[in-house]
DNA sequence: GCAAAAGTGTTCATCGTACACCCATGG
DNA sequence: CCATGGGTGTACGATGAACACTTTTGC
């Protein structure tokens, strides 16, 4: 106790739940996680998420870009991402007392590349339901619940539903980020109602049209391609919901 | 590094943003937040949080309840409390690396008696309007900001209010409540309306009437006392909207 | 009786869901 | 021209704000 000083009685460390949305069979599974499989002495060979201990001078939010530059080689610099929450029970960490403030960044499935860093034996992307909790490294399960829930109930008040899209994107699009995270049956809400969820930011010009139609043609019209210029830490008037809606069959 | 630890990089402390009801003038002033006045060489003289640095062997729940217990003498073995956020950045302390885990606590000001405790020269209520940010030592403007927002956030869509109140409570002192911490003027907002923000709970019988008159006789007709029975963790159906009333005259 | 506050019921605008219909593209 | 999905307008039921009215207390 020298100087003033107080002595370090915890190792401090962040953990990043990047969640992403992918192309998968079922609705479902397009809602992924980046999960690294350890290759260290604690919980080797066990799938967690991707973490550093915070250096001396660093904030949380640059440890936690950090740690997915190192781990996973992702340039996060640029990614939404928020704090969570903190772990710290005691006995959480067989390495001693170890603190972690858990972040969730979410990002859009374009151009990331995967390369694993120092520790890391390999990197996925895990569909977020339907992932067995118990074969997480740590308390990372808890924190990937507390994560999910998070997602969710942020989708309904904010537009962090952007965050997941590319800049120009289609309202089918920004639909399945919604029926992916929230409710797969809503992939089937006719679109009147789904545009009236959004009529605020036509009218505020914050989701404006590019005068574009989407190039990939499956089949049926294509939609028109549209922009997000708002800023993400706006919130919606009225919440969404969703939850409730009773979805008839497929229109014709 | 021996036997597999890892070297404690941090000072870890928990601090505690206590919020409760008390009479007052203005309506805006019932609602304050506890502060002590620090007497030690670090920020001393100046107002702060209560907070303790965190044990070894201690679950951040504990800590921050033992904080309120050893420097303010208050029992806060029952009271909510919440984990509100992590604050971490390099600098907030001149004494090391010191990473505050801030809490909520929200108490009925009942038999809440103060005692200033080790480190601390007084201890005092302040109300959480008009109070001048920068006389607070550390970060901890930061920390009561975030806190005013998680509070007033929460009381749109959960049953926190209760937990500022006392076992039985008539509907005009739930009212104050809502009016002390989202808007003044929903001191003035009709019964009919206000008692409807909480059908579903009559409904549920999770707000029961005791089928007493409250016994403090200012003017007029004495209301009914209420008890809530419910579990806190719930939440509400539909949002509160009350931001975008625009409230009538006192009737008649 | 009168003022003040509590409690009840009803009206009317607004919001959200459901539904009906038209448009653009591929085969 | 038909199947499929995108896009637009409208009708109807539910929600909630506004208002009128009754009840209970103190003075």
């Amino acid at each position: 106790m020298e100087s003033n000083q107080l002595t370090p009685n915890a190792v401090v460390a962040v953990d990043v739940v990047v969640f992403t949305l992918r192309p998968a069979q079922d609705i479902e599974d397009r809602w992924q996680v980046l999960l690294v499989r350890r290759d260290e002495p604690a919980f080797g060979n066990k799938l967690a998420l991707p973490g550093v201990l915070v250096r001396g001078d660093e904030t949380f939010d640059k440890a936690a870009r950090r740690a997915l530059q190192t781990k996973t080689g992702l340039d996060a610099r640029d990614w939404y991402l928020e704090q969570l929450g903190t772990f710290g029970d005691p006995g959480r960490d067989t390495r001693g007392r170890v603190v972690s403030v858990a972040h969730v960044a979410l990002v859009a499935s374009d151009d990331v590349e995967l390369a694993a860093g120092s520790g890391i034996q390999s990197i996925d992307w895990v569909p977020v339901r339907g992932l067995p909790a118990e074969t997480l490294a740590f308390d990372h399960a808890d924190m990937l619940r507390v994560a999910i829930n998070r997602i969710q109930a942020k989708l309904r008040y904010s537009w962090v539903a952007f965050q997941l899209l590319p800049d120009e994107f289609t309202l089918s699009a920004l639909r399945s980020v919604y029926s992916a995270i929230l409710d797969p049956s809503l992939e089937r809400l006719n679109t009147s109602n789904f545009r009236k969820a959004f009529s605020t930011l036509f009218a505020s010009k914050t989701l404006v049209s590019v005068g574009q139609r989407a190039s990939v043609g499956k089949v049926g019209r294509p939609g028109e391609l549209y922009r997000f210029v708002g800023p993400i830490t706006g919130t919606r008037t009225r919440e969404l919901r969703w939850d409730s809606v009773r979805f008839g069959a497929v229109g014709a």
